[in-house]
DNA sequence: AACGTTGAAATAGTTC
DNA sequence: GAACTATTTCAACGTT
């Protein structure tokens, strides 16, 4: 058999390649995505503001619902019931 | 039209989903490999010990050495004899 | 002179026990927290919703003034200058 | 008092305030590291091999060689020679 | 006590 | 080459 100290290499071998394949394609995604910017960029807009917009579309949604969670914590630490009446928001 | 201010939103917007279509494809790569390491753990495989063979295999061997020496250039200065030709204190 | 290959082991040394030490500090300082949430967990209080009050009481000022800055952001984007308007338009 | 849900107020304030005047000492030590390294930085010393130096400085031998012994596993098993001496076959 | 989850620190990469 | 940002890595924590 190909095992080495009690591990197969071939298994080895073929998650570390499988790793590497996707390690390749991200790589590629990423550079799709700068090209976009510099496209955009050649176009008039600004990069870093884009940035920023995109990341902020991204937290928006979940900002604010955990927003709502806090007022609901400080409810629960001072022993008032929340609003909802659950409390796997606590996990969230 | 629907240009404001000289910028035309359109474009704009065209450009943040493109954007935005992409680092969702890249999400979903990033989550693919958290599985192959999640797999090759669950087969008995060290994760934090394959992110250093990647990242070997990645790295060329100028560069390795050249940490490897400074590494051991630095322990030499504080007496510590440099640990038996090992390389995997250079990555983690 | 105690140098090595270029370099001043005195000096290298005194730099990485400066850093040892304050890394000690550090770990003190974190053993300490550690004790304050086991005393207000010894006192009935839950240590986990303490630790999301805390959080969410050191992201208060810093998230508030990003969304701020968001509007901005966007308000520039399209080359206005003053903020007038609400937030709602971000998602549109 | 000021109880409310029969939980003191006060007394959970006052837990909290204790562990954010403990976080706050832990974010100054974390900046006075943060300094040195730009001391030792600012006098020819490369800060990534110092916390290469520091880590192996207090990693015990027992767990060093552990990791060791594992990568070396793992190179075997995929063909690549540990790299002593010999570095060429790591990219093959 | 292993596991996943989360938060902080470090590194890499990009822009100016 | 310095600053800023993104990504990766690592350690702590609660959970099972």
């Amino acid at each position: 058999m190909t095992d080495i100290g009690g591990i197969s290499s071939n298994h080895l071998r073929q998650f570390i390649e499988r790793i590497e394949r996707l390690e390749e394609d991200k790589s590629v995604v990423s550079e799709d995505i700068r090209e976009v910017y510099a496209e955009a960029k050649a176009n008039g807009f600004d990069a870093k503001i884009m940035r920023q917009v995109i990341k902020l579309r991204k937290m928006d949604s979940a900002e604010r619902s955990e927003g709502e969670v806090l007022l609901n914590l400080y409810l629960s630490a001072l022993g008032m019931a929340e609003p909802v009446g659950s409390e796997e928001e606590l996990n969230s």
